[in-house]
DNA sequence: TGGTCCATGTAAAACGTTACATGATTCC
DNA sequence: GGAATCATGTAACGTTTTACATGGACCA
């Protein structure tokens, strides 16, 4: 049901095919949920078939037709709904933590190195965040309620990145003295 | 494959029954991993018949004959290899952010007691994780590489939780302007 | 001519959730 | 007397992942 919802909204800022949602998948909606091209057909079929969303084909010339989708009454109705529904905490499911619970299995080096690259990973999200930021939201005080709304999934985003970083680091700084005498980078 | 991995640095600990895992994943264990019973029993199962993992009847007089799973050399080979496999960052699923995306479909205080209620969700794990430092990490200085490794888990935890905390005074502040003349809380 | 983008799907396997099922003991 | 804890499972169903499959357009 939750695949449902997390298209259910992205169709609510505009129509899309398959295609454009797996794309804003990878993107903007990747901040908070992902889901693979063959998730994503599949649950347009089975939402179109219940009445939830219905589609319109467009023709094109030079690329392959497409269908557009788009959010019904019964949709919108269906999705407020659920908005009024309390959610728990998401669960989390971490492999690296998972790897650290059992870091003494392996020398110190296999896990700072991993740590390093996690590190570098979470660098480059945090940019990105920030690069979007600065570009689509340069002043707060001026967005609609339906940007502001957007706007703070990005700020969640911005706040995970940031606190994943803190704790890299941290975890470096106290794994490192395990490391002896190694020349690593 | 990530649950078995779950499971076997818990038995890495200490051999457990199926009961005891199920515990484990609700405490420490749940910080980065969460399974249920019926998940756990099925994964023990596979990874006792593929020699992962071997199980002890041990009797018991007052309560029900317990199966007590522990690591076995092939299990231990296969987690090394794991560990030295290194793993992408863990994808994000967030229901309260896709609320949020979607969130100018409903009235203001909709999303506003829900943010609420996820601050005092996440102030209560926050508080349990700072009680669990406290008593069982007093002193960093003194823990063996082992205790150090599932320290930092915890404290990837405080992190998170804190982040959380942040983000939800930052968007109740972000969104409080739009909920005009209501008395709540 | 080899790779990426556009565009949509099928099929099988693995994983996760919900409901059902049992039964003694211990605590309030 | 009723609820919680200990202890293990089956069955059905739903969701997610992985692999396979196709084919034209466009770019270097």
């Amino acid at each position: 049901m939750a695949l449902a919802h997390a298209i259910l909204v992205t169709l609510l800022d505009s129509p899309s095919s398959g295609y454009d949602l797996a794309r804003q998948f990878d993107g903007a909606v990747g901040f908070f949920w992902q889901a693979s091209h063959q998730q994503i057909y599949r649950e347009l079929a089975k939402l179109e078939a219940s009445g939830i969303i219905t589609s319109e084909t467009v023709l094109q010339e030079t690329r392959p037709n497409k269908k557009l989708y788009a959010i019904t009454d019964r949709g919108t109705a269906m999705l407020t709904e659920w908005l009024h529904t309390p959610s728990d905490l998401s669960p989390i499911k971490d492999d690296l933590l998972v790897k650290l619970f059992g870091g003494h299995l392996v020398e110190p080096t296999v896990l700072l190195q991993e740590l390093r690259q996690h590190r570098k990973q979470h660098q480059t999200r945090l940019v990105e965040y920030q690069a979007i930021e600065e570009r689509f939201f340069p002043d707060v005080e001026a967005l609609s309620p339906k940007a502001l709304y957007q706007y703070l999934t990005l700020r969640n985003g911005i706040q995970y990145e940031q606190g994943w970083l803190k704790w890299c680091e941290e975890a470096l700084s106290t794994l490192q003295p395990l490391a002896t005498s190694n020349a690593e980078e």
